[in-house]
DNA sequence: CGGAAAGTTCAATCTTTTTTGAACAATCTC
DNA sequence: GAGATTGTTCAAAAAAGATTGAACTTTCCG
């Protein structure tokens, strides 16, 4: 029969059935969507962004339902997100006693966010392919017409200096940003 | 020591019907895939990075009918693609006299590579939000709460102070990539 | 033990991005 | 001008990526 679900007749009361956080208001929602922003320049999913703006300019360290009921975002998606930005170490946990549930506050420091940032996406593809390079001479010196294996050694000799300069860039930019 | 047979048949190779380019060799092959991969951390479509890399390792020019077929990939994302890494200068055009196509050759100094993606992807993003953090600001100290007011004009002070971070630091990169 | 609370997992779904291919436009050659 | 060559455009298909939600595990507590 009537299948709806049973509509809520205490509309002066202001704490609603499973409401329990305020909405956003326009300063949080400001500073999320400038998180947002950022995650895309970065390439990261948009719910990355707005997971770590909210928890930038939330005082107190935020947890996976109220993440859930504030950004209308499902429990999957929040409990994922958290764990990615945790991994990352964009956000920190953080016990607070006689609480069973996990408190996340941001990294805010710069250098360690882009450390981190670095790290994970950089290096991996520096290692691949510093490790691709010395097979990549060998092909180059095997091949037959003299004018190409002289252009290719001198191309893939450049391909070297350049992730040489990219990795000595980044103690660099580390000690920049310090 | 080698253990495959000796096969060494493939002599004068029949010309196949609207087959005009060599496929690509192994080390061709090899350094399509190390910028597949750059690519693949800068976020950009792996057909960008195949079609820089023939581009870097090829010692003639590279034209639309070559890049499709040694690639194997479609009229249209070819020409798209060529097009998306002419407007990043990633690619230059170069007039060949008396032949109609439309030459690329790639665009070799790092300084120049890392300075355009930079101005396409971080300087728009730089900009809005700079413009959005003054607002910010008066959403700040509109807060009730005096609390809550303080840290988020602290943190949005810390913002802009990324911001201002972020903007002194690209000329510095310009410089060191020199 | 039984139930509630918190969090995880993952197949299905939705969304966005990328690629294809055929039609079209522009330009050259004879 | 007719035909060939070169490149562009864009709607549709395919692929990749993100999100949901419901079932499940674990832990806590009386």
């Amino acid at each position: 029969m009537d299948s709806s679900p049973p509509i809520e007749a205490t509309v002066a009361a202001p704490p609603l059935e499973g409401v329990e956080f305020l909405p956003l208001d326009e300063c949080e929602r400001g500073v999320i969507e400038m998180f947002v922003s950022a995650a895309d320049v970065l390439g990261f999913p948009r719910s990355l962004g707005e997971l770590y703006g909210l928890a930038y300019i939330s005082p107190q360290p935020i947890h996976l339902a109220e993440v859930c009921e504030r950004l209308k975002m499902s429990k999957g998606s929040a409990s994922q997100g958290l764990r990615t930005l945790r991994d990352l170490g964009a956000l920190k946990p953080v016990y607070v006693a006689g609480d069973r549930r996990d408190f996340f506050q941001p990294e805010i420091k710069m250098r360690v966010l882009v450390g981190r940032l670095l790290a994970e996406r950089l290096r991996p593809h520096l290692e691949r392919s510093s490790g691709a390079l010395g097979q990549l001479k060998n092909e180059a010196d095997a091949t037959v017409t003299p004018q190409v294996k002289k252009f290719r050694q001198e191309r893939i000799e450049m391909l070297g200096a350049w992730q040489k300069r990219i990795s000595t860039f980044l103690p660099l930019l580390q000690r920049i940003l310090r």
